[in-house]
DNA sequence: TGATGTGAAGAGGTTCACAGCT
DNA sequence: AGCTGTGAACCTCTTCACATCA
């Protein structure tokens, strides 16, 4: 499969296309074509096709996309057609929050382990699972196999957390706190910042009061 | 100030280089240069000094960049010289989680009030609000002048309470809700989806794998 | 005929390399 | 001498326009 060269902004907007396409899906159209697809998902009819052209010729020409087998070539590409087993660092406000979140398990994400250092929430049982301390961080990586790490740790701790769990064979994280983390090559970081996007939007407001 | 032009990438830099700045000046580090700073923020130099001419020329050659005047220009900037009102619309789990959420006021965002439409909500007091109704929405938006929203509400909702948002003032919207927002013209949008995050993260590990 | 797939043109950002100040 | 500010080169992504094929 022809997976290296498709850009990092295809890529980013692989999972609206999904959602668009499960949506139509739902609504029990088989078929649909760059054109309407652009209009579910906001963007313009060019860029779903050459953006999809980087996944293959999945189309046909005159008649347009198989949904169903469209929904199949994006998963496969995302690589979420098995289930993937993420931990989830530090049991706070938005950690207790995520961990409700059912939209994760929808999407194919288990969380299987959380943890904290906080010994007043060590051993909490949320949702099926106990809350466990870092120190079990290693041992409980190797025993499941989870490759992904949420974390919604105080800034102070998160870099030297982080390392840890890349040397225990975390190679995707997905970080809510507001530390810019170092990684090796091969691990991917995705940020998640409130505030910065709060900023950018002031700017915005700033912008229109000219 | 000439504020139009600046690329939206730079735009979305300055939160960064605010919290690094902010960093400095806590170390008390007077000044710094664009190479020290290109490594507090995991970026290069010629970046730095590329993103910061967009503002004006605000280092001096053979020096570098007065810690403090820096700070107060890309705020300026940024419009967050003031403080900003915002609304909560939405008082789930991750509604609940922002509120108290210090990383707000601390940049300069105040959360002015909650909105929930659940009558088992409403009237709960919490962080020094009440969540109200949203049928409140327009008074209270007029009332309190607040121009940016956070929606943590469900995806089938959030368009509709959007476009009552707009109508009511607002001009920019932090959106948690897997929904891709419509707004008119003047209006900016922060898209946040925790599971694009993944799903993209995702990839990575699928392409590390091969 | 009708919609895809794609080379080519265009726009937007990043990096380079150096002129220009202090 | 040292560091900024910036034109120019480079690269990446988006949009266009049309050849291509069912």
């Amino acid at each position: 499969m022809e997976r290296a060269g498709i850009p990092a902004t295809t890529i980013q907007r692989l999972p609206l296309y999904l959602r668009c396409l499960l949506q139509a899906e739902e609504q029990r159209i088989p078929l649909v074509n760059s054109g309407t697809l652009a209009e579910m998902c906001g963007t313009n009819a060019a860029q779903i096709r050459k953006d999809l052209s980087y996944l293959g010729e999945l189309g046909t020409r005159g008649i347009g996309y198989e949904v169903r087998a469209l929904i199949e070539h994006i998963s496969a590409v995302l690589g979420i057609t098995e289930r993937r087993r993420a931990v989830l660092v530090g049991f706070g406000r938005f950690g207790g929050a995520l961990l409700g979140y059912p939209g994760f398990a929808e999407r194919g994400f288990d969380i299987v382990a959380v943890f904290d250092s906080d010994p007043d929430k060590i051993g909490v049982s949320v949702g099926g699972l106990t809350v466990l301390s870092v120190d079990e961080l290693e041992g409980v990586l190797q025993a499941t196999g989870a490759e992904i790490a949420i974390m919604t740790t105080p800034g102070d701790v998160t870099q030297e957390l982080a390392d840890r769990l890349v040397r225990a064979g975390v190679r995707g994280i997905l970080n809510l706190a507001p530390v810019r983390l170092v990684v090796p090559e091969g691990v991917a970081v995705r940020q998640v910042c409130l505030s910065t996007d709060l900023q950018v939007l002031s700017f915005h407001l700033a912008q229109n009061t000219l």
